[in-house]
DNA sequence: GACCTTCTAAACCGATCGGTCTATAAATAG
DNA sequence: CTATTTATAGACCGATCGGTTTAGAAGGTC
């Protein structure tokens, strides 16, 4: 069956995509319905706000994802299970390297701001979720946060090594490092 | 005395902040122009290439600065002195934490698609030099390169988090833990 | 001083930019 | 079925894009 229409959703995920290998900047209006199919008549029937709020939607769009499949996780019984289950949600949302972060790409130039308040959000939600747990699982305060912060840092220089290099193997390798440094400061 | 005319090294300095504050896509003429205060004539005398040139001169330009102030240092008599000038180095390089870094940024995006040994070989040989100073200092050869590895890395995340929580202290906090990481491992 | 090279200024170019609009097709409601 | 809503297609718009050109100013050499 030949999809005819699309609907918002599929709409905010296609153009997501294109933001994320292109950024802000070099994601024009011809390389979005280039590489989503979709016409610019559909484009901006979904989004009358343009790329404004193409990217606003989709920030939004992540921080729903992350807070239902990486924050409140965190926030589940046992911290230590759920500290484990965020690595592996971290390399399956990241494609074990080969996808970058959005979000990070957004705050290394201007688009930063366009949007300072979603960008800082995810970053400092997603470290306060993980120092939560790492918390409960027995460290105190400053080092939770401090190993949080450590472990939020190591993710986005690996996604920008990982590119950088041509190697996602790198990925990899920083996220099992990282989970070993937590699971020992945490013993 | 006001400056009438501009020599190529000034406009390469110039041009790369423009760059790196917008990234490739973002730094159009018009903001070259603008915040640069060269004339259009100006930057197409000195990058008769355009805008292509100007990234290639760019890259030239750091390469050639990291050469000789991060990676040649590094391979100087002791090798804890050099680490310990490494961190100080780069602490001033990139501001605290204010400045990106322009060749991470450049990969994060398809402009990686335009220059991929220029990116590739910037992040290769830091971490090469740094691996080399461990191993002399005394580390068996694989950690030497994990930790090296794990030292640029951290570099970049925190330069990401710095720009996106809008707190460089996060950059000094992550050199300061990193330095401390390569001392106890190199003990 | 004359001469020559280097650098600047800005008008100008076609292509592409983000965005608008109108007509129509597809899906849904009655 | 008809009526209405929702989504698609693409022509079209002014502004800006990266880049070219030409004329002249600034700076060095003798």
């Amino acid at each position: 069956m030949v999809r005819t229409v699309f609907e918002k959703p599929d709409a905010i995920a296609l153009v997501a995509e294109v933001f994320r290998e292109l950024g802000y900047e070099g994601a024009s209006m011809s390389e979005i319905t280039a590489r989503t199919k979709l016409s610019k008549g559909s484009v901006y029937h979904f989004f009358p706000g343009g790329k404004e709020e193409m990217a606003a939607e989709i920030m939004a769009h992540i921080d729903t994802w992350f807070v239902t499949e990486m924050f409140r996780p965190l926030e589940e019984e046992d911290p230590r299970e759920a500290i484990a289950r965020m690595w592996e949600t971290t390399d399956s949302y990241f494609r074990s390297g080969r996808r970058v972060c959005l979000i990070g790409a957004f705050a290394l130039d201007e688009t930063r701001e366009r949007f300072p308040r979603p960008i800082r959000d995810y970053f400092h939600r997603w470290i306060s979720a993980l120092s939560g747990a790492l918390a409960r699982a027995g460290k105190p305060q400053p080092e939770a946060q401090a190993l949080a912060e450590e472990a939020v840092v190591g993710i986005q220089g690996a996604l920008t090594l990982a590119r950088a290099l041509g190697d996602e193997a790198v990925f990899g390798r920083t996220l099992a490092r990282l989970k070993q440094r937590l699971e020992t400061a945490v013993a």
